[in-house]
DNA sequence: GTCAAAATGAACTGGCCAGTTCAATCTATC
DNA sequence: GATAGATTGAACTGGCCAGTTCATTTTGAC
């Protein structure tokens, strides 16, 4: 309607049902899903209303695919990102800090912050989508990081005894500032401070987890000093 | 209305103003700030409708208010557990534990994690109030964890660097967990879990920041070993 | 006891929205 | 080009809700 030329949407295909989600998505992430109108997702998908009735059955149920498909995205997003781990630790927090820039990125992405935000503000209507997503995403991204981290610990580079937690730990250093630095995901971050960001997570979690290197001066961490801004 | 007879609100003090956003907290951290009715906050104030729009202008008003006072609220209770930082650091694992336990029941404390909700679901349409949130509370908070620590880096018991990041990290590495076994705060955590969570960050924590004592064995840090369930 | 200010309840307005209905139109396929 | 199924637009129902109005009652102070 808003625009009845472009071939965005083609007017009569099947594939309606991706521009419902698409719409829904974006109008859903938003204005959250009380305020969120079907008419407003119907003219922005460029459909009629009884179309998304015909789909998907009612505005619960398309809120459910919608969060659905969000969470899948991030996660796989996600997954990606930590394929760039590092397996040869040579230089090692170079490698852990591009790997962490890849994790943080992630994390203030655009829809992993609706996500947040929708999850945040509907558990009390959705109370199961809070664990069914953190059982399809964080939770899978977490034990493939600790799967890497234990790798690496045992091949003597870091000293950790639960891998589970040091992953979990080592993306809390690395978020801890995002959602301030990004309001939330309501606004761009600056890439210089969410590197920043990151390298002091990298930092902590070295200090915490790195094996000290062979030589007799294990007290002074190796290569800390040129990571530190001010 | 729904108990007539209860003293708690007199019927006719000045004090509706207390009854009422007292109830509109409730109700809009039960049902967020779309769906949040101004009749049912009344009735549950046990007050008149127009009385609300009375004291406080109207829905927008309120809700501006409710987030003022639970915020305050949050912030001191914070700070109080911040009382209880260690100054004395004998034995600082445990003190740091105890700090940090109270920090954590600061964090899944009802109140807090409703303010998170209401601020990630409302963060579009009040984008103002969550900058002016966290200058008033976790900021403040940080400010005031990072003048301890530095007090502690600077009797040589920490190697900081920079005490405030090092206080955001403590608090993520607090907290990490918490969300999770929370439900955001929409149930209650056990106890000993969250515990567990403490120990498991203060340990990190101090893996990452604490000066080795003079002692010729650091390498098995103290008190680890049984904090560890599986 | 009197009186002004505050509180009450009940009704009302205007607006928004989910979900439905239906006749007309489009599309793909044979 | 005929047909079945999807799509459309537009109107409609029923419900919810913010905010207002007003005549009546309650309250607290004097």
């Amino acid at each position: 309607m808003t625009d009845g030329e472009t071939p965005t949407t083609p007017r009569g295909r099947l594939d309606k049902r991706q521009a419902i989600i698409g719409a829904a998505l974006r109008v859903f992430a938003r204005e959250g899903y009380g305020q969120a109108s079907i008419d407003v997702i119907a003219a922005e998908a460029g459909v009629a209303k009884p179309t998304i009735y015909n789909h998907l059955g009612g505005k619960e149920n398309l809120f459910r695919h919608v969060l659905a498909e969000i969470a899948a995205r991030s996660n796989a997003k996600t997954l990606a990102a930590l394929q760039t781990f590092p397996t040869d630790p040579q230089d090692l927090r170079n490698h852990l800090n591009t790997v962490g820039l890849r994790l943080a990125e992630c994390f203030v992405d655009e829809q992993s912050s609706a996500l947040r935000r929708l999850l945040h503000a509907e558990i009390g209507r959705f109370p199961d989508l809070f664990d069914a997503v953190l059982a399809s995403g964080p939770n899978q991204a977490t034990e493939a990081l600790a799967g890497r981290l234990a790798r690496l610990a045992n091949a003597g580079y870091l000293t950790i005894e639960d891998p589970i937690r040091a992953a979990r730990q080592f993306v809390a250093l690395l978020t801890d500032e995002l959602p301030a630095m990004s309001a939330l995901g309501t606004r761009p971050v600056d890439p210089d401070e969410l590197e920043r960001a990151v390298v002091a997570g990298v930092d902590t979690f070295l200090r915490a987890f790195a094996t000290p290197p062979p030589e007799p001066r294990p007290r002074t961490a190796a290569g800390r000093a040129e990571s530190l801004p001010r």
